[in-house]
Formats: structure tokens, sequence, C-alpha cells
DNA sequence: TCCTTTCGCGAAAACGTTTTCGCTTTTTTC
DNA sequence: GAAAAAAGCGAAAACGTTTTCGCGAAAGGA
């Protein structure tokens, strides 16, 4: 057992416990030999101050949380990357919760984020969290809150995205000007503002370029790989198939290569595809993937930035800031024109 | 501001802060209709118990902490996933730290975890971490400590690992079987236990086939890619060029890639690939890549899941429990025969 | 020299819990 | 019906900090 707290450096020093607190946060009310000799005494105990203590009596955590669907995903893995190195910057601990787009999940990590346990949250929503009133509440009792990238749709809040809606529409495009006649738009269930602004991006490109936008062409997919698959040979077995595929995930790029496969539907002489994604092996794939790339470190760093600069001021309720940064359109030869 | 505490319960109640607590805590000596109210209001007025109240007091966080060298990879990431599985199971909560291969942060890591700000801690070794010294530190304080996938050489304690040493030997007999007569092992500067069983599993190979081991085949790379790739061109255009890679981490595989394809060199038929990766595209990448893939989510839940005995039990340090898991190898085009 | 200011430090309260102990009232036991 | 036991609750200490306040001594000013 460690045990060693202040009422035993203390004793070592022969002064108050009063006094050797304020030496180690440096207090002008303590002469610097003093300071000197409590300084060593406690590198030398190997004192490190209790945390549940401090956060009682300052009533700050020194920790916040992010909240996502998960880790295993290129995207929110190298967003907690760029959290992470800002956080670390601050001094700050970083909580990490996943909800497994389960909204009731959600809910319940919010909930337990309430007796402040952490100073502000990050987070990214679930795909059917239909309310956010949990999320209302934590703000209401004092925790800043910074969405990024999956945000609600409702309401005016601080939030770190990228610019969906031009992603979504220059994706198009870039089918369209490839050959494609019938572009279909994969997504996975759900109310997500991403999604849906991907989508609007989509169909104004359609909508710009006369052509008609088939509702049979917006296909739901699930989160789960197999099922994808089976989905996908379907779809592309149909009469009039698609002969364009927009991936508003990457796993449903993936999903699609794996059914191309299976048929033995060529890409991109059959099938042009682009996505949007993190991959970091995107250009290595066969055939190489077409992206949209969100810039997710970025996103990562900006979104933590905001908040310790809402845990700073205090004010945070009065302005709303809302970061939008760009995505990359990277063509490669999924999308070849032939 | 929620503020709402025991006090603030108690006042509402007519009750004394102690009998609020008891009841919350569902003690037996409050009466089943008095702990009904208490129920009720906690529930009205979203009471949330204080953590830093609470962890001051028992002496205990309900968190983990978990210190990995780097999160925007596969193996990592998916590992998190397995501890968040049985830590959420738990009832605890999960911190994160990365070290970046830093030695130096990983220590200062260490030690700010001693305060007791956690129950435990799972960690996968910085390549360059020289001492344990400040993990003995930790361990000594009472904190009880879980190696996962990178572990101390030097000293006993309790891991969770995979069969390293039979994978490399495996996996160097595979290229060998595929026609292979010159391997080069890749591996990252650093001393990991995992790097050397694995090489050592490649050294035995190739002495039960009655090869010479040429020092020059054994390669030290970077965490750099970009300087990774230059690296490797040069190897590959030496006169006596390796007609076999075999790399012991995922990014040197993908370093390879990128050197092939800039100098022209053709995968399987002029150089054959076979790596540890838990990549999930390998199947997808072009030529599809060879790989031993780690059981990343059972790593993690394995070692959450003795960390949490250890936790629970406080005689952790009678006995030290090594799990060792099996990878698999998953023989696909990069090192096919012809 | 005397008064005021500054310096250096200690006592004690406070943060929100949990838990031990004691007290009153009710119930059980013989 | 008296003694014993149990039930139900409250007071207060404790966890380890930080911070306000107060106090004596030294230093400065007149």
């Amino acid at each position: 057992m460690s045990g060693v707290n202040l009422k035993k450096l203390s004793e070592e020093l022969g002064l108050s416990i009063s006094s050797v607190s304020k030496a180690l946060r440096d207090s002008y009310e303590i002469s610097a030999e003093t300071k000197k000799r409590v300084l060593e005494m406690a590198e030398k105990l190997n004192y490190q101050p209790n945390p549940f203590a401090r956060g009682l009596r300052k009533r700050k955590s020194i920790t916040i949380a992010v909240v996502i669907p998960e880790i295993a995903n290129n995207f929110f893995s190298v967003a907690i990357d760029g959290i992470q190195l800002i956080a670390q910057q601050k001094g700050y601990h970083v909580l990490t919760y996943l909800t497994h787009e389960d909204a009731q999940s959600e809910e319940s990590t919010v909930k337990h984020l309430q007796g402040g346990r952490v100073d502000g949250v990050l987070i990214s929503l679930c795909g059917d969290s239909a309310s956010v009133g949990h999320l209302l509440s934590l703000n209401e009792s004092g925790v800043p809150i910074v969405f990024f990238d999956r945000v609600p749709e409702t309401r005016e809040c601080p939030t770190v995205t990228t610019d969906d809606f031009e992603s979504g529409f220059k994706a198009t495009e870039h089918l369209l000007h490839a050959g494609c006649k019938r572009i279909a738009y994969l997504r996975v269930r759900g109310h997500l503002s991403t999604s849906q602004k991907r989508m609007d991006g989509y169909l104004a490109a359609l909508k710009k370029n006369k052509l008609h936008a088939d509702p049979k062409m917006i296909v739901d997919c699930t989160n789960e790989n197999m099922s994808n698959v089976e989905l996908l040979k379907k779809l592309l077995k149909l009469k009039n198939r698609p002969d364009g595929i927009f991936a508003s995930v990457e796993k449903l790029a993936i999903s699609t290569y794996y059914a191309c496969n299976e048929i033995k539907l060529k890409i991109p002489e059959q099938l042009k595809i682009i996505s949007f994604s993190n991959l970091r092996t995107a250009s290595l794939l066969s055939p190489s993937l077409s992206t949209i790339t969100q810039p997710a470190f970025e996103i990562g760093k900006e979104s933590a930035t905001l908040l310790f600069q809402m845990i700073e001021k205090k004010n945070f309720n009065n302005r709303i800031e809302q970061v939008v940064l760009k995505s990359d359109l990277i063509e490669r030869n999924s999308s070849k024109r032939k």
C-alpha cells in the first residue's frame, strides 16, 4: 500500500497539512526554503495527490468523456487520437464509452455522467437515438457538450462536422462524370444528420443533372456485413441494377466489394463505387477505392479544443460555435471512367 | 446547476442524510416503505451520487486504465472493444491513455495513476520502454496490472499474449513451402517481447530447414511509413534481394505493398508476403494479403477478465496467471506458390 | 520607540459520501 | 408484565484535499 498523503508528508516534515498543501501548489504564503523541502520530500516519498479528494473539494474532475458508437472503426479511432492529443496537452484524463449504436446504452451512459464525473462530454450520436432529452438534462446540470460528426438535427448546439452535403453532391457528380446513369445510395437505417445531408447532396446532384431519383436506389442497410452482402447481391442482380454505388459509410463499400466478388461483377467496368471512408489501405484495395475522406484527426482536435474553450469559460451557453471542416474526394480506380 | 445531493434529498424527504444513503444502498436498517419513498424522490430529482465523494470514502474508483501505444491501429482498437465489453458488464469506467511508443510518456502516465485514480491497469508496453520500474512501483502501491500482447521480458507477471513463437515459425515455414529461398524479417526497432518471440520462431524455422540466417535479412524499420517505403525499396533492389517478406507488424506489410507498387515488383510472383495483421480488408487488397491474425477481441476480453479477478480477490500477488491465445494463419494470394 | 504592514505558518471548515455507533420505539419472549 | 431483542432512524466521524481566516513574529515606516 502506498498511502502516502498530505498527513504523512506533513508529519515527516514537521509542518501542518495546510502548509504542505500550499507549498505543493506553490502558494505565495510559503517561503522558498520550505517549498523546496516539501517538494523534495514529496518526490522522495513519491507523493501523488488523491484525485477524489481533490475532485470533491474543487468540484472539478480534470476528466472528459468521449461517447461514440464504436471504436473498431477507422474514423472514430483516428478522431480519438486527435481528442487525446489535445486532452493530454491540457492535462486532462479521457473516459471512453461505446454505445454500439444502441440508443438505450447511450442514454444510460450519459445519465451516469451527471454526477460530476466529467467536466465535459464529446459525443457522436448513435444511429437510432430518437431523442436528445438525456443530453439536454446533462447540459442543464452544467456539463458542456460538443457533438462531432453525428450531431442532433433538431437543436442548435456546439458541433464539429464536415461538409456532408457538398461531399455527397461532389461524389454523385463524380460518378455521373465517370459515366454512371443509375446510382444507388447506400445508407444504414436510422435518422442520422450526416446520412441525411449526404443523401441531400446526392439528390441535389441528380436533380441538377436532370435525373430521376428512384426510391429503389436508396438502399437501407444494416450494421452487419453478412446481411448487407446478401442485400447487395440481390440489388446487383436486378434487371435494372445500378451502375454506380455511393456508399455513405465505409463498411458498406466493403460489403459491396464482397458482393461483387461473389457475383463476379467487375469494378469499375460494370459497377463504379465511391464511398465515405477513412481506410488507410483504400489505395491498396483491388481495385483501389475512390473515397471521400473526412479529416478525422482534425475533427477530434477541433472538437476537443472547442470543448475545452467551453470548460474554461463558463459562459458556454451564450454563443454556439459550429465548426465545419472539409472532406477530400480522392479519385481512385473503383470509379474510373473506363 | 444540478447540485442534487444527499443533503437536498434528505431535506426534501424529512429524513437524515444517513438514512437516505442507507435507503439508496438498500440497507436492512431502513423500512421498505421509507426505501420506496427515497427511491421515488431520487428518481424524481434525478439524483446521481457524486463519484468523488464515494471514491474518497470507499477508497475505490470503479475505474480501470488502459495504456496502449496507439489507438489508430486495428489490433488495439479491437482489443479495446473487448476490454470495454467486460468493463461495461462489471459497471466499470475506462480511462484510455496513449503513449505513442514513447517510454517517457508511458512512465509519466503510469505515475499519474498512482494516486488511486484507478483500481487496475491494462497495459501494452511501448517499443522502447527499457525498464519497468514505474510499473513495479504502481503494483507495489496496490494497483493490479495485467499486460497484454506486449509484455515485459524480464519479469514474471500476469499476461495475456498470443503464441508468437509458433506463429513466427509457421509463417516462415509457410513462405518456405511456397517456394521462398531468402526470407526477410521486418521488425520495428526496440526490444519488444512479441517481436523477439516472432523472430525466434522465424529463426527456428530457418534452422529446421537448414537455411542460413542472414543478419542482413533482419530489417529494422521505423514507425513512419514514408521512411519505411524508402528503406524497403532499397532492400528490394539489392542484387541478392529477398524473395519473401515476413512482416512482424501490419504497417510494415502496407509499406511493402507501397514499395512494390513503386518499383514494379510483382506480388506474389517476384515477392511473397505474409504479415501479422488484423486488417479487416486483408482479403480485398491487391493482391489479398496472407496474415497471421491475432484474436484481438478475445485478448481484450481475457485481459480485462483477468484484471477484474485480481481486483476482486485481493490476493493478486500470490498466483501469476499467464494466458496464451492462438493466432490464425490465413493464406491468401500474397504468398501463393506461383 | 511604537505602530503598521508583511511574512510564514497552523487551525478548521468544507466538499458529498459511507459507516459505525447509539438512541428510541416497537415487538418478541418467557 | 418485565426483560430482551429487533426495528428504524439520526449523529457524527472519516476519507484527503483546498481554502479561508487568524495569529505571532519579523520587518518596515514614522
